[in-house]
DNA sequence: GACTAACCGAGACGGTACGTCGTGTCTTAGT
DNA sequence: ACTAAGACACGACGTACCGTCTCGGTTAGTC
């Protein structure tokens, strides 16, 4: 509703990608806590101020870069009925999990950072943890609606199972691999039928 | 068996108290992050010094406090076979969720705390994580044995469950009330049988 | 000749005369032993860093400030040949001693942070000590030219004396009034001979 | 006034001692001010403690211990009418010259101390500058009444000059060798007459 | 031979100052 | 309007000393 900006110095578009990748690689080398928001800076050849006229916090920018370098994985399962929701678990865990294996410490570091930061963490739950978890709700919902899963679960309530088991270990430092995995969906599932595989 | 003190002005014991309940005070009224280990040493009417003495950080004296206020509940439960496991799981649940509304917010900071200091972070799983953790773990040995849980399940994998759906909805600042407390036992031990109650 | 800013804000050129003031008001009042770091910042008005920026210690702060006030008095005596030397050297050193009334305490402060710090030594002895040292040897110099002191004295060694008795009565806390200038006079040119004022 | 210590444990001779030795130890090998009064006491193999029931200060410390040590030399020249007083002082100022050599820096240390600390000032000027002073005004009120030195010349002022060449020059770092031992002398006293060694 | 009181080691304690670091805001000049 | 550069106010940090204190243990000399 403002007026448009007319005339100025237009926003130089390299420089937030510099900062996002300049920002990723550094935490990843020495650790989030480790990183100033000066040293981003400096590492992507720009203004600090420059940073701040992007984000609010140091917590934002990294959001933003591990962001757009997660939206390629653990994308909604197709729904589409051709292959069994617990198969269609299985495997997204097992994406996730390695994806963590990379992402795992800046994660970390991201949720501790909206613990101390209302703003932040609300940011981070609108763009990172709600669509995660409204995936695997839909996903057990689609389950029980076609008989995988007992009637009397609460698809909300295991998605905050199965999304704490994820997070419990992540934050303590266990183990996540593509067993684990396994083992929560058929925890989730119970043992696979030996006419495994209807449809989902 | 500790190294004899060897002369020198003793410890005073009073110092320690006050500064574990000037820091849960401080930590409460204001937040973690908005609390300087000066302000706690103000406080407690010590020196700064000498809180440095005890503990290497301000995270570990806040473990130290919550520690000590938390002993008192969450006892494990005793698995003496006069109740069924279920109960026993819910009513540990409903005890330490009812904790939580006051130490929660404390909780979350040193969550995050041990996310940014790996020190810290093997001093808290020690400390707080791991004997939880082993006692739904017995819990849960138990009632295998007792037959009110299917043998197929494993004893750790629901554990680590439990205490994600627990410490999830703890960092996101979801509800963790009574009813979460009953849902959880419900959907880890299935409906409860007309016949409840069996020996645990 | 200096390098040029090249951008960024500029410094506040009033931020550094409060330090100077602040601290030439609180050293006189307290002591220099009794003034620290934090409370000259405070007392100017100004962040700690600012104080920082400028300066690498007290000392060099406090020499820069009496420096400033120094270059007013104590400049170096006309060799015009209009009046003699013995009575220009009188002249000197009374307007030093008079200033010293004032300046003197923190002047003997200086003196010891340079036998503390060679780095401040070194600057303390090129804005300060050479200066004053180098007036008097040519002075001297003069002198013997014009045939008011032998020529078999040193200039530098008589300098040396003179501005010796000077610390030597600084630091001992002794007298240094004009009586005190005119017996050093006297002493170095020997008695006035009566056709008193030949030109220097 | 009090009644005489009955009793009780005697004093440790060899900790005073001890702590005289380590302190000029360190002092000479770290400096003065990057010597702590802990590090004395730990170097002596003696609690702090023991220290603070001696000396006052770290200053009257090393006082004590370079007084000691500096007892043996620059004694007071026999003025026994054998010697023309122009060799007593110049020898006097070699020999003082030359332990300087060996002590300067710790003389410079102390002189700073007692610019910061009014009461070691006034045990510093009893106990190490006055008795020095008097010996040069001793030798030149000696050499006036015997005709070496003109009766104008006032021997408290000529022997401020002199020491204070010495305290200027060790302050500032500048030579202090026989030569200019030699040159001081001729200053005082004049170019030697060719019937040099008048008697003193 | 027991008593006694000053001494000693060790080290915790209340204070104070230090220099460094990071943050978010600001103020220039330049694009 | 935006940028690069960097000064600034603010405040926390961990460290280093200082001088005092409080212990338990060790002495001689005195009763």
């Amino acid at each position: 509703m403002t007026s448009p900006p007319q005339g100025g110095r237009p926003v130089n578009a390299q420089a937030g990608a510099a900062l996002k990748a300049a920002a990723l690689r550094l935490v990843r080398e020495r650790g989030y806590g480790k990183v100033s928001i000066a040293a981003i800076a400096e590492e992507a050849g720009v203004a600090r101020q420059t940073l701040y006229n992007r984000w609010n916090t140091k917590a934002d920018l990294v959001l933003d870069a591990v962001f757009e370098e997660t939206q390629s994985y653990a994308a909604a399962p197709p729904l589409d009925g051709e292959r069994a929701c617990r198969d269609l678990l299985e495997e997204f865990l097992i994406n996730v999990f390695s994806h963590l294996a990379v992402n795992g410490g800046v994660l970390r570091a991201l949720i501790a950072a909206a613990q101390q930061d209302a703003a932040f963490q609300a940011n981070f739950y609108a763009k990172f943890v709600l669509p995660r978890e409204k995936m695997v709700t839909n996903l057990l919902q689609r389950a029980i609606e076609r008989g995988e899963l007992s009637a009397d679960r609460s698809p909300e309530l295991v998605s905050s199972l199965i999304h704490g088991a994820f997070w419990y270990r992540l934050l303590n430092r266990g183990v996540l691999d593509a067993s684990v995995a396994k083992a929560v969906t058929r925890d989730v599932f119970g043992p696979p039928t030996s006419a495994a595989g209807g449809d989902c």
